[in-house]
DNA sequence: CCCATTGGTAACTCTTGTGGTTACAATAGC
DNA sequence: GCTATTGTAACCACAAGAGTTACCAATGGG
């Protein structure tokens, strides 16, 4: 999973600053450093999860599915991180003994609580304030500087 | 870092359910079910933490270094992972364009904040409260069985 | 109807991280 | 000194992930 959020973020940012225009996977692939393949394969993801449109061929291009106020963080980490992401890791159980797996459960419940918190806090998140937040970047940074690489 | 994680706690929590007691690498490991290198990689690092204290030997082992209500998982996850474990991906900033920077650096404060929130979660939990569910659970599962493997 | 443009996806390589193993040195108690 | 134990280095094996190439599918314009 790792990095596919970072570049889902970079993909919902830029649709999103750009209201309703299709971009290419291929703009957005040179803009985040990236070749085209990788970044579709997050599109892809995005799509899966509803939450990017794409067309295909001449002309074609992604555009954000929805409001950009009815989208977070979360969101964007749920359609990469697929079903469960497990950002901590497993505590395997260990042999039959008696403490390894009461432990184990113990801990995998503390985990799950702990990513719990985590994903919270990202579905405080939308893609709208990231899209404020850009957006009034940009004016204070528009010194005449071309938009793209 | 992966795994470290749960087997740090498999460690702190199996050494404050034996009150003071020194507990062998190999027993720990073999609980765990890992090799006895591996945990002592682990090791290693909660020694350099202050967490435990280990004394080399024959009739050797590991002890906690201080009182289990003063440990929580944020210390062991800390101690695990180093100076910065990011849990989330960085975004590298891509090219120079004017959005990607900007994005750049909003979607990495973000996800700062993000584990941050789960940094606080884990350091509400404290290996003592651990301590004192595996106890309880003890008492309730013990019908004869052994406690090591 | 053909062609240029664009996305979709499979297959492969390469790198990186990490867990496991072996080996050997250091230390502590008997 | 012998044995039990930790500390580490060196190496191997495996898995995950990113990047690349290649080819197919779809779309719109001439």
């Amino acid at each position: 999973m790792n990095s596919q959020l970072a570049i889902a973020l970079h993909i919902l940012g830029f649709l999103a600053s750009r209201d309703g225009e299709a971009l290419t996977s291929d703009l957005l692939a040179r803009t985040y450093g990236t070749s085209p393949v990788v970044l579709r394969r997050v599109l892809a993801k995005l799509q899966r999860a509803g939450l990017v449109e794409t067309q295909r061929g001449a002309g074609g291009g992604s555009v954000l599915a929805r409001d950009a106020s009815a989208m977070t963080l979360r969101d964007a980490y749920l359609a990469v991180a697929g079903k469960e992401g497990g950002l901590l890791p497993q505590h395997p159980g260990g042999c039959d003994g008696v403490i390894a797996p009461i432990l184990a459960s113990y801990v995998n419940e503390m985990f799950s609580e702990a990513e719990q918190a985590l994903l919270d806090k990202l579905g405080t998140i939308t893609i709208a304030a990231m899209d404020r937040h850009i957006r009034s970047q940009i004016v204070a940074a528009r010194r005449g500087q071309s938009m793209d690489c």
